[in-house]
DNA sequence: CGAACATTTCGCTCGCGGCCGAAGGATGCG
DNA sequence: CGCATCCTTCGGCCGCGAGCGAAATGTTCG
């Protein structure tokens, strides 16, 4: 055999990933937020023996970060590369027509509007980008996306300046460390797509769609659903949505 | 527990790659050829029907594609977003400063410069990106780059025109199908950035990535090691980089 | 046609790893 | 303090699936 080394890291990573009660486990934090190892083991379906075991292994392996408080302990994971990896994979199993997943009344709700780690997902996130792509206040290419200077204006105005820390600075992180001119090198703000799952369609994510997803959230146009990565737009969301990006989100 | 639909999907996907055998299998592919079953066997090092057995598996869940050949059968990566959805695996793997990796003398050889599916990784796929930025030919932000036009011209001159189909659009597919302005979504070319799992640093992919692996090999500045992910750089290619890229590649 | 080769199917073994119950820290609260 | 809660460690059970050898299918030659 050829090339021990990738496969043997890219099959223990894969591996981790691999296992039915893990994998709900990364999926109910792919929202984004912290979970307790309690609340892990009731979304992963096992007991809490198991549930520790399996949590020491991500953790072992940086695929989750924990951080104690108090009696509890909350996981997330632990860089958004990981939440990256796991979209991927996600949009990968939607590849075949194979046979029709079940959907459930709560697997719609996921379908119609989600977080995906800090963004939008689902119908409604595909929705926002072809809005703005129809304006053209954005591009998108090649699993990117550039933000044009109407766009620019438009995003300042609706409250959201890419320039300025609004994302936190928490999505792949080059830019500001490439070359020493960050101030440069986002002259024109850029965002990065996000292939969703469920829609087989490109969504934003990147600063730009975690921006976004906040100042939403912020503006009380969407809201979490409780105990789910589901999101539900407000009666104020219909008619913003309706007003400022032309569509009514269902 | 919530999601059961996404977690046992994610886990399926995952589980399959997430064996050793069968990520050997995989990393082999990830240059993009494609090989018959016997040579996956070799860099499997599985015997003929355990392979027989992965590749079946594999090819069911849509992740590799087969095309008969004689009495040969030969399996390539599906889709791009499976070699994208690899490249982010690979890259979590080398998050941990964990034990340190044996680096046989073939790995040193993937790390100086070998291809990642259809562009080039390894530090020399890193200093290209970083040369190209320095000379603000390039901008990087976000997981996305923004050729400039001063980029765009060099490009030109070099033999890479990104407006026509230089990269033959295998990539991640947007742009072109995303409004019926394909034209003018492409005005500004865009690319995708791949963190690169030895340098822990972008290099380029999407079209842009694609178009200049193929040219530089087309040009006979690089060319594919035999049996191998790794690339070699020609005396030409040396004299080239210097004097176009500034670089010298080791 | 028959030999050589590539790949698959079948039947079997065996070891890794997920799972739980019980017991052992750890932390908070009255 | 003493009890309740949250989580982990330990020991043992058991099933899934990777692996191989042998034989079947299919394909290219001479």
């Amino acid at each position: 055999m050829s090339n021990l080394v990738s496969g043997t890291t890219l099959a223990e990573i894969a591996a981790l990933i691999g296992d039915v009660a893990r994998a709900n486990m990364l999926s109910a934090l792919m929202d984004g937020r912290a979970l307790s190892a309690g609340e892990l083991a009731y979304h992963a379906g096992v007991g809490a023996p198991t549930t520790s075991g399996h949590l020491a292994k991500l953790t072992e392996a940086q695929i989750l970060a924990v951080e104690k408080q108090g009696r509890h302990r909350y996981y997330r994971l632990a860089t958004p590369a990981v939440a990256q990896a796991l979209e991927s994979l996600m949009s990968l199993s939607a590849e075949g027509p194979k046979r029709h997943r079940p959907t459930g009344p709560h697997d719609e709700a996921m379908r119609a509007a989600r977080t995906c780690y800090d963004h939008l997902a689902g119908r409604l996130g595909v929705a926002i980008a072809d809005s703005l792509v129809a304006r053209d206040w954005l591009r998108l290419a090649d699993g990117a996306g550039l933000v044009t200077p109407e766009g620019d204006r438009f995003l300042c105005e609706f409250g959201i300046d890419l320039n300025r820390g609004s994302g936190k600075g928490r999505t792949t992180g080059f830019g500001a460390r490439t070359g020493k001119r960050s101030h440069e090198t986002s002259a024109r703000p850029l965002c990065r797509t996000c292939l969703d799952w469920s829609e087989r369609r490109p969504h934003l994510a990147g600063r730009l769609g975690a921006a976004l997803c906040q100042h939403l959230l912020q503006k009380g146009w969407i809201e979490r659903v409780k105990d789910s990565r589901a999101i539900a737009v407000t009666p104020a969301g219909s008619a913003g949505f309706a007003d400022v990006f032309g569509f009514v989100p269902e």
